[in-house]
DNA sequence: GCTTCCCGCCAACCT
DNA sequence: AGGTTGGCGGGAAGC
């Protein structure tokens, strides 16, 4: 499938996009070909003329789009057929996508080509497992190592019922997290688990998750996707695989910062841009006041804009940090990761993550895998509903969506109101 | 000229 | 064997 390819051969990738493929997320169009991206190839070629933007495909804006398409109360499967189909963009780019949504609790894979739509409400159970599990991880004898070797190599807290093949029924959220964590120590368990191993540990969903625990257990803020890497990789490291980390972690950083849960700014003396965690409903607020500008007035990053990328908006609204401040504190990280965990799962623990620009649809689907949603979260839930009014989320192309009128519509509504 | 990141090849992994 | 999943890196858009 993954249509628009052919045409030609197109050798490899060292032919370079050859004549640019037409955009299918701008082209295709709504419902009338719901007919599926093949079939309209030939059409799209003609709109090749037009400028080719990247920013209209980007993986930022493809995962607004994505969200936009499912967060309503009635959605409970995702189809990756379906998602592709009606996004416009072909299947490799869903799984790009699914794999970040999967990785923050927002999608949990239940078979092949489905997955549960759990929506923002399964947010917050996900980052707090995440953050106990790397609290142990950090408490364990694994703390220095490289987030990418260290949570191969611990073990989730109840796990082990090891699966594989059996029901569809519950791997939940923490299904990512068991195959890997599984690992262990047991040198060659089996040949063939840790061949499957090793493709998991590179894995765009493990690498989502060590990227938002570096925000979770480190002390800074902030964080350049070069210093990311490095952290994640470990000292030694090929410059090709630095290379090659970076470019996931920017797909995934534009996956989360389209969700909201981290956004683009800039470190204060460098012209490299960092991205910051958003955790705190009291930067939500001041980001609510940022974004709840007129249309036309608002202010336009500088950069690419997909999602919803504040970017270069904001810069007043933290701290600034200097990129030294913030090397000499990853530095330390690793031993104060404990330190700063305890400090944060006492601060009232999760109340603080954001969601992202939708409000949570699924705020009653309280239950996520066996976790359950507590009376205090359901209340900031709420709150954030009516946030959502005002935080507007940036479509750039929704017209091209294949989504139902009525979402469109209280897209727009939203906009209107702003 | 450097950064950002889309694109699609193709291998690993299922079924 | 055929379909699905997704790592990977080339190379072009964007700045």
């Amino acid at each position: 499938m993954d249509a628009a390819a052919p045409a030609g051969p197109s050798t490899s990738s060292s032919a370079g996009p050859p004549a640019q493929p037409p955009p299918p997320s701008m082209a295709l169009h709504p419902a009338a070909q719901g007919g599926g991206a093949g079939a309209s190839a030939g059409v799209l070629k003609s709109c090749r003329h037009h400028a080719y933007s990247r920013k209209q495909k980007s993986l930022g804006l493809l995962c607004s789009n994505f969200v936009a398409l499912y967060d309503r109360e009635d959605v409970e499967a995702v189809g990756l057929d379906d998602a592709a189909k009606r996004l416009g963009v072909e299947r490799r780019r869903i799984y790009d996508i699914v794999n970040v949504l999967e990785s923050v609790g927002i999608l949990v894979r239940r078979a092949k080509n489905r997955y549960a739509w759990l929506g923002f409400a399964g947010v917050p159970a996900a980052l707090k497992e995440l953050k106990e599990r790397a609290l142990k991880e950090a408490s364990g004898s694994v703390a220095s190592l490289p987030l990418e070797e260290s949570s191969a190599a611990n073990v989730s807290d109840d796990e082990d019922d090891d699966k594989l093949g059996d029901a569809d029924e519950d791997e939940d959220v923490e299904k990512l997290s068991q195959s890997v964590d599984n690992l262990s120590d047991k040198p060659d368990a089996s040949s063939c688990r840790l061949r499957s191993d090793h493709r998991k540990e590179k894995s765009l969903g493990l690498l989502t998750q060590n990227f938002v625990k570096l925000f979770l257990t480190m002390e800074v803020k902030t964080i350049s996707l070069d210093e990311a890497a490095r952290l994640l990789l470990g000292e030694g490291h090929a410059e090709s695989n630095m290379r090659t980390k970076v470019r996931r972690l920017y797909d995934i950083a534009n996956v989360l910062s389209s969700l909201n849960l981290i956004e683009k700014t800039h470190q204060a003396d460098t012209r490299k841009p960092a991205f910051r965690w958003l955790g705190q409903p009291k930067r939500k607020l001041e980001n609510t006041a940022n974004i709840a500008l007129p249309l036309d007035r608002k202010i336009i990053p500088n950069k690419r804009a997909f999602g919803t990328d504040l970017t270069n908006i904001d810069n007043k609204r933290g701290r600034m940090d200097s990129t030294i401040e913030n090397k000499s504190k990853l530095l330390q990280g690793g031993t104060n990761i404990v330190k700063a965990f305890e400090r944060q799962l006492g601060q009232g623990s999760r109340s603080d993550f954001v969601y992202g620009p939708f409000h949570p649809a699924g705020a009653k689907k309280q239950e996520i895998g066996n976790h359950t949603v507590r009376e205090k979260e359901r209340k900031t839930i709420q709150d954030w509903e009516n946030l959502a009014v005002s935080f507007r989320p940036q479509y750039q192309n929704q017209g091209e969506l294949n989504i139902p009128l009525p979402i469109l519509l209280d897209i727009s509504y939203k906009i209107v109101i702003m």
